[in-house]
DNA sequence: TTTGAAAAGGTGGAAATCCCCCTATTTCTT
DNA sequence: AAGAAATAGGGGGATTTCCACCTTTTCAAA
């Protein structure tokens, strides 16, 4: 057995200079171990078990698989790993998600080092560390919006929705998904009134600003 | 006068742990000496007469003002001065307009070391670079929609897109920019035809997909 | 097993959009 | 000075959306 009061960090962000640059920063910690980094969600995991790390840098909006999906995967196998969070402009649609899935730190990508070792230092003692004014902002979301997250559509609302994205009318929409224009048009009012919004293309600008449709990412 | 042959570069991001590893990156390299950083344009450019760098690696969208913006101001005072833009996913978008603003160079941000110093080299020996499909990309979208980022619209027109963003009918429209329905309206259909979409909520998720709206960033 | 949500479908009407056509002024740009 | 946009406005009609209220079936969870 090696000498273990090293902590074992995974760096999980699509970008590599990105990484280079945690990783550095790490690195300058002399009681933390690097043992390994992922590209997306998918990779992290398919290293987890080789790597065991105590604490994961996980960015929270990544192609193949996001952050808060990966999360959820992964403390489903390991509970004890100690996951914060690496948040952008943009991503604030998911604070809410990523703490539900279990992430107990939050660190922003344009913070400094020492707040990196603040999160580090603040998770292994097994308290949760958010910086300054984020749980502000999402308390404040939450309690305005009455959990806003929840705003779950079903299977048939998330097509309808997409298909009004592109632009497809009723008619259309129905010979694609093979139901009748006015089930359609029911699908459609049921997501205005889900969302709160006015029409359908205040929907549009909802459901991409609060993550119900991308474009490709 | 000192040892004039190093390159002076400095790296604009938004984001403090990016720069941290794109510095670190550069650091390794004998012949490179980081100047300056800025965490937008604007901070840039009242850094640029003190610095007087060589090179610039410049993030293309950041909040305050973006790399475009950025780069258009700098080279019309310094033109001499090399752009290398830092692309992310979601940036595809800003491409041609970062090239006709003057950017010589192209890395993405997820690429590696290797790449930064390529890029490095190549726009300092006069030549741009651009790494992989990124050329093949852009001319793609060029020759596919003809100049896509030539749909200009006019002030009262973007008016409009945004106001229908949030979900206002043409008479609320109307009422807010003191002009008859009729003639939001006449916008309306301008912006469908311009645009080639389909309707509003169509014209909503293009407008986002080309960067001629914001949520807030 | 009942309760409830999801999915499917429908009537009908008011409102809004989309899409042609057209005129007139103003304001930039050659 | 001429032409091109931009802005403002309108007629009219076809299509679509929005909304309120209603039925049936299916399927999963309490």
């Amino acid at each position: 057995m090696m000498t273990n009061d090293n902590i074992k960090v995974m760096v999980v962000d699509d970008h590599a200079l990105f990484r280079e640059g945690v990783k550095f920063v790490l690195s300058q910690m002399d009681r933390v171990q690097v043992v390994g980094e992922a590209e997306n969600g998918a990779v992290f995991l398919s290293l987890l078990k080789r790597h065991l790390p105590d604490v994961v840098f996980m960015d929270i909006s990544m192609p193949e698989m996001d952050g808060v999906e990966a999360v959820e995967r992964a403390l489903a196998l390991y509970p004890r790993l100690k996951v914060i969070a690496l948040s952008s402009y943009g991503d604030e649609v998911y604070y809410y998600r990523m703490i539900r899935a279990g992430a107990v730190g939050f660190v922003l990508k344009k913070a400094g080092k020492d707040d990196l070792e603040t999160a580090l230092d603040a998770v292994m003692k097994g308290e949760s560390y958010f910086p300054g004014n984020l749980m502000r902002k999402l308390l404040f979301k939450v309690s305005n919006k009455g959990e806003m997250d929840n705003i779950s559509l079903s299977r048939r609302e998330k097509e309808v929705l997409v298909l009004i994205c592109q632009g497809y009318t009723n008619t259309e929409m129905a010979a694609q998904l093979f139901i009748s224009p006015k089930t359609v048009d029911n699908h459609r009012s049921a997501l205005l009134q889900k969302t709160g919004t006015r029409n359908a293309a205040h929907l549009v600008m909802f459901a991409i600003a609060n993550g119900l449709v991308h474009f490709d990412r």
